[in-house]
DNA sequence: AATGTGACCGCGA
DNA sequence: TTCGCGGCCACAT
């Protein structure tokens, strides 16, 4: 492991590459668990890129099979915009068990994703 | 090239 | 607990 410790490179493939790697750990998130833009990104080796996770998922071809609606803000809300996917986001995650409270929030202590290696 | 925006985060008041 | 700010960086204009 010759390689720098400070982070772990993309591949070369650049932005496309970083893009596919939140993906696919999203697409790990099982059912009735949701995990954070943070964590993601620090999952995918880019800590402090949570934005670009929200970026990834809004380019996200609607219909796709992704479990994208089991990725909230730290705060444990969905900050997907009403006019966008909320409604359906919120619907999702109370069809799979997840209890959103009266302002909408998701105890991230109880249905946060732990990722066991 | 420069500026503004964003499905965010974490800290301090 | 809430609110404000700075930081992060790709993308649209």
């Amino acid at each position: 492991m010759s390689r720098s410790s400070r982070d772990t490179p993309v591949g070369g493939a650049g932005r496309d590459a970083l893009y596919q790697r939140f993906y696919a750990l999203i697409d790990c998130i099982p059912r009735g668990r949701v995990a954070t833009y943070g964590q993601i990104a620090r999952e995918a080796g880019r800590p402090r890129h949570a934005r670009h996770v929200g970026y990834a998922l809004r380019a996200l071809p609607p219909g796709s099979k992704l479990p994208w609606y089991r990725v909230i803000n730290s705060r444990g809300e969905i900050s997907a915009r009403p006019s966008e996917g909320y409604p359906l986001q919120r619907e999702r995650l109370l069809a799979e068990g997840i209890v959103l409270d009266r302002r909408g929030r998701v105890d991230l202590e109880r249905f946060g994703w732990v990722p066991d290696l």
